[in-house]
RNA sequence: GGGUCGGUGCCCGAGUGGCCAAUGGGAUCUGGCUGUAAACCAGACGGCUUUGCCUACGGGGGUUCAAAUCCCUCCCGGCCCA
């Protein structure tokens, strides 16, 4: 299958400026580019849609330029939000993206083996801090009227509404994006940028600008964005409204592999098109065995493996799913003490004195000291309500945890809810 | 710079001197049912040494026995005018 068929059989495409791009891709050497915001020190599952588009792209024979926005972010993109959004400093922007380029390199082949289709990392900051306000003015600013920046659904969205503004900073910003595919276009030959369809306003701003600044003919397509059946954001976590992130430091492999093997069967048939690189005739299957058998989750427990398998690699995926299967079952106390840890390692810990169980510990300060609770008020309340479990067994009020409890003498597991656990290990 | 309206808990949004840790909705969380889903039902939802105390209604100051509510001032935003 070549890539264009691919593209739609996903339902990647979602918007394009020119049904031929498609083609072109199919047969190869193009070069094009996505931009990645750096407002947090880690890429996060909404963005490991495009980093696995930039990645079809180049296997398909094509040359991907992923663009950090070091000059980008330092003002902000208002594209469909709803509010001004505050500044980030040069030192975080930059520290951000190294973390960023860090993670790029699993997806892409940047080695120069790879030819033609090599991969390109690049930081707008090299150009965009640099040019001189005058020039820009002149240079770009005179190809664009306000008349079609204002008719940008994306700006017109928030001058509608009457109780927020919309900066001048952040309303330049198509501007600076715009330019980025110029100095792209004329300096790497780039002809094509790519990106979620909240970015379909700057990319044909920018492609105009291309063509009038340049002559040259260039492109722009993009992918839907991907929502929860439920309407929810998709890469947010399970937990409160944190990003499920693709650094193992930020969200470990066990919780990354959770969040995906939970989401929900409506979802999965989007989820396996756009974040697996699975033969359209298997994600066909996985379908199938949604409909027909959904509480074996074949599809959700694939969707797992295959994208923890992209981030973290095989071993961190194996371990997440093993775990998995077991700290859900029953009898967590009849694991040996090997499988026991093998399976609660992907979780968070921490290491206790022994002294603190001796006389026995509040149950609530034990919780809120593992970050299970916010507070010890919460606590209390999780445990008048049955929701904490020390060693799978349910915590019931005024009971005290003491190190009698603890599995071969060092090992507490705690559990909040359903699934969100901790180890406790005592020294 | 002038006029005017506004800034309330995660978000929206009531409240215009005491009965306000603050109605309601959403989000979230826990429990039940289930498939570690969805939907639905129930409960919780500032903190603590929890019959009570502390911190909170943009910041600071003031009036009052008592303020989210009144006054002054500063900061921030919308709209209109210059």
């Amino acid at each position: 299958m070549n890539l264009r068929d691919d593209l739609h059989f996903r339902g990647l495409v979602h918007q394009v400026t020119d049904e031929k791009v498609l083609d072109e891709l199919s047969v190869g050497g193009v070069t094009a580019y996505i931009g990645f915001d750096p407002t947090a020190p880690s890429l996060h599952l909404g963005s490991l849609m495009q980093l696995c588009n930039l990645r079809r792209l180049q296997q398909a024979g094509n040359r991907p330029i992923a663009l950090a926005g070091g000059g980008t972010g330092l003002i902000g993109d208002p594209s469909f939000k709803d509010a001004e959004r505050p500044l980030l400093s040069v030192e975080e922007i930059e520290a951000n993206v190294e973390g960023i380029r860090e993670q790029l390199s699993r997806f892409l082949d940047f080695s120069s083996s790879a030819g033609a289709t090599q991969a390109l990392l690049l930081n707008n900051a090299s150009w965009l801090t640099s040019i001189p306000l005058t020039e820009f003015l002149r240079d770009v600013g005179k190809y664009v009227t306000v008349n079609q920046m204002v008719a940008k659904e994306t700006v017109k969205s928030r001058l509608d509404r009457d109780d927020v503004g919309l900066s001048f900073t952040e309303f330049s910003y198509m501007l600076l994006q715009g330019y980025d595919f110029v100095r792209l276009n004329l300096d790497h030959g780039c002809t094509l940028q790519l990106g979620g369809s909240d970015q379909w306003g700057n990319i044909t701003l920018g492609a105009e600008l291309v063509r009038k600044s340049t002559g040259h003919h260039v492109n722009g397509l993009t992918s839907p964005l991907l929502l929860r059946a439920d309407g929810k954001k998709f890469g947010k976590s399970e937990g409160g409204n944190e990003n499920v992130w693709l650094d193992a430091k930020m969200t470990s492999p066990f919780a990354f592999y959770q969040h995906l093997l939970n989401i929900d069967d409506a979802s999965t048939p989007e989820a396996l098109r756009f974040f697996t690189f699975l033969e359209p005739d298997e994600i066909l299957e996985l379908d199938e065995a949604t409909k027909n058998k959904p509480h074996e989750r074949l599809a959700q427990r694939a969707l797992a493996r295959e994208v923890v398998t992209l981030v973290h690699g095989g071993d961190a995926a194996a371990k997440a799913e093993s775990a998995s299967e077991a700290i859900f079952s029953d009898a967590i106390g009849d694991l040996d003490e090997e499988t026991l840890l093998e399976v609660v390692r992907e979780a968070p810990s921490s290491v206790w004195s022994r002294e603190e169980f001796r006389v026995g510990l509040d149950p609530a300060e034990l919780f809120a000291r593992c970050d299970l609770a916010k507070s010890k008020g919460e606590a209390r309340r999780f445990i008048e309500q049955g929701g904490f479990y020390v060693n799978n067994r349910r915590v019931e009020p005024d009971e005290v945890v003491s190190d009698g409890a603890a599995l071969y003498g060092r090992y507490l597991v705690l559990r909040r809810g359903r699934r969100e656990l901790h180890l406790v290990v005592l020294a």
